[in-house]
DNA sequence: CCATTTTAAATAGGAGTCCTATTAATATCC
DNA sequence: GGATATTAATAGGACTCCTATTTAAAATGG
């Protein structure tokens, strides 16, 4: 039924693939987060906090982060210490807080986004049409994470109210961004937009449809038999 | 000079892609662990031994996990207070140990390998001609950060003495493996393979070209301008 | 061939991640 | 209005991960 238990099936290698990819970009966080008296971690929650005007409640980190919320309450806890987060009441539920970045952490996080990586190094040495077909790939697997409950769903523009898929057919960039009101390319297209705003479940599903018959099926590269052995 | 401060160029959005895939990694090794008695790293460190027949090092686990020679030295511990792995005198070097799983070990490295996970079922859930390009840009960008020195050499078919780029050219598998002697095609490709023999770098360079001339360039998606805004 | 430097690993010490389970304070719903 | 669910904090424990230091064995070099 499920092929997930075929030893080399290829799921199984592109896995593996990014495990190891996985783990060079947790070295190269820890690299940039050098001196700047921060970990990993913590850069990655004052990253996601950067792009959140509105701060967002603990439990929303944990679901970002895919952890759980005692996790998330220490590692608040440390970035509260340094001075690189504030908690306020929710006006909306006097249970939950909402966190925000401070100034400070903003300045913190966007040192360590800053940072060189040897993983955007060594993705910055694909040729723009791979790089291109990398993203789309990405987009493919973050929304059957987000429509599979794995994770909440990210604010890539194909879920966004904002979006229009092949909107001018044929032309180089097909899509548009009503937000921005511009043409927008494969290239183009964003994970995490700050100006996103889901459209609803239907929209989502239909502009999904539009977005992946917008361009022919891409061709194999040479073969798609079980394999050798 | 160097790219990596744009803030929103293809190859810094491509590596926000992989953090929050390697988010969901972190989460479906987790679940997989669940009941097991161990933990992700530990589950990584299982998995990268039972691969390895003679052992290896402490010193070329920490290079394969890319974390500190210490870190290791922790995770060692608790898989040893386990009698997961064993340590035993390197012969070729007094100060070195030689770190192998054990049977359990092994049995517990497999349990968690064929254990489910959402990112494989979306990676399944692509269609063959793409993960036929994810898998060829996952072996090109963990190429860049072997020739970066970020990673030690992998065990993948294109850096291994028995393969043959493009041996048969134009074939459904172009290319062979003098080892399996059979043809391989690039869905067949291996990011680790346990028989892999490092080829000489010149051999390796050599082969890389072969193999990177053996298909035509990928057509672009739509758009490689620089993009709206 | 012995002194020096390098290297492998273990140790010490400390901060922090991450889990499960529990508790306390709302919120929500029949 | 009381049972149930939800948000977050707390407790407790195992472990990850770092830098710096120590120990012992190799490799180098005069």
């Amino acid at each position: 039924m499920d092929q997930a238990e075929a030893p080399d099936s290829v799921p199984t290698r592109l896995r593996e693939g990014f495990e190891r990819i996985a783990l060079v970009l947790r070295a190269d966080l820890w690299a940039a987060c050098g001196a700047i008296g921060v970990n990993p971690t913590q850069a990655q929650v004052l990253a996601l906090l950067s792009g959140q005007k509105q701060g967002l409640r603990a439990k929303e980190i944990a679901a970002q982060m895919a952890v759980a919320p005692p996790t998330v309450a220490d590692t608040l806890a440390a970035l509260d210490r340094k001075g690189l987060v504030t908690r306020s009441p929710d006006p909306a539920d006097a249970r939950a807080a909402r966190v925000r970045v401070t100034e400070e952490g903003r300045r913190i996080g966007r040192l360590v986004a800053q940072a060189g990586s040897q993983v955007r190094n060594a993705l910055a040495a694909l040729d723009p049409a791979e790089q291109a077909n990398l993203l789309l790939a990405q987009i493919k697997i973050i929304r059957t994470l987000q429509e599979a409950g794995a994770i909440p769903v990210q604010r890539m523009c194909v879920s966004c109210r904002h979006f229009r898929p092949n909107a001018h057919p044929g032309a180089p960039r097909p899509h548009h961004c009503v937000f921005l009101n511009a043409a927008v390319g494969d290239r183009d297209l964003r994970l995490d937009c700050g100006e996103h705003e889901a459209a609803d479940p239907a929209v989502r599903s239909a502009n999904w449809t539009a977005f992946e018959t917008a361009r022919p099926p891409l061709q194999a590269p040479t073969t798609a038999e079980p394999g050798p052995t």
